[in-house]
DNA sequence: AAGTGGACCTGCTAGC
DNA sequence: TGCTAGCAGGTCCACT
């Protein structure tokens, strides 16, 4: 579900708030894709500290250490006073002085794990293989092409793996080639320089529309004062098989690659 | 090292 | 109306 401006709007719609909160209970629901890693009670009576993003993690420190969150596929936040009882996807409460943050997941492939801290132990081993953050300065065409280079396989794949540049999963990988240009099957090693450069900046473009617009949500995402995002409605591309293409009115095609829907303009992306 | 396919889990929808 | 196959925003891991 989340790609990165879903999960950062959630952290926006929630980390004033809960910092500076004191843990007060913790509740363990259906397991989710990994362990949480430590006794529960460990977790309690502390401040919480100011919640961070790395890619599509979140970083919720507390005293002893931390949580690293992930929405996996279909996972949500919210973070309330009063939070009522558990429903069946409601599968981990981490309750505060100043209200409840609660992890909604139906499909269970997001993960809250502990960590002593963001840069050791678990944390630092599922951070540790991440690329760029898409805002960050050194994300441009010439670190993209250099990243490239050793790459043979798609660029849409290499978009996803997020070893490169964190933050687009499929609906945005996307998107982004559509606007720039490039289609999702070229060789990642021979796109051009101009080429990277069209697709660093249509990536950070990407990301920062669906930020603007509140992210996607095509069925589950909410932030965490439960409001739906929009951008799925400006999609160009994505979910649009068959439709025309808004730039040239050609079909939309879809087509598999490494088992994810890819859907492209044939006429407007070239390889 | 990089690419590929399978695994995790539940819910919704299109089609018969 | 009811069942089934297929599909869904992610990403780790084992294997080649």
């Amino acid at each position: 579900m989340p790609e990165l401006p879903e999960v950062e709007i959630t952290r926006l719609s929630f980390a004033s708030r809960i910092q500076g909160a004191r843990t007060t209970g913790v509740r363990v629901g259906k397991p989710l894709r990994w362990p949480i890693g430590c006794d529960p009670q460990h977790l309690l009576s502390q401040s919480v500290g100011e919640v961070v993003r790395r890619g599509k993690y979140l970083w919720l420190p507390l005293e002893s250490g931390g949580l690293l969150l992930h929405l996996g596929m279909s996972g949500s936040l919210s973070f309330a006073a009063n939070v009522g009882e558990p429903g069946r996807h409601d599968h981990f409460d981490l309750s505060t002085t100043k209200g409840t943050l609660r992890l909604t997941d139906p499909r269970r492939f997001g993960a809250v794990v502990w960590s002593p801290s963001m840069h050791s132990g678990p944390a630092a081993k599922l951070l540790c293989g991440l690329g760029l953050e898409p805002f960050d300065a050194e994300f441009d065409g010439a670190y993209l092409k250099s990243a490239l280079r050793s790459r043979s396989g798609p660029i849409k794949q290499a978009l996803l793996s997020g070893a490169i540049v964190v933050g687009a999963g499929n609906i945005y990988a996307c998107e982004a080639l559509f606007e720039a240009g490039i289609d999702p099957r070229t060789r990642s090693s021979k796109l051009s320089l101009a080429r990277c450069e069209r697709l660093a900046a249509a990536v950070r473009r990407t990301l920062a529309r669906a930020l603007d617009l509140g992210g996607s949500t095509l069925r589950d995402f909410r932030d965490a004062h439960g409001i739906a995002g929009e951008f799925q409605l400006h999609a160009q591309v994505y979910g649009r098989e068959h439709e025309p293409c808004a730039r040239c009115s050609a079909p939309i095609r879809r087509i598999v690659q490494g088992q994810r829907a890819s859907y492209f303009c044939g006429r407007c992306q070239r390889r």
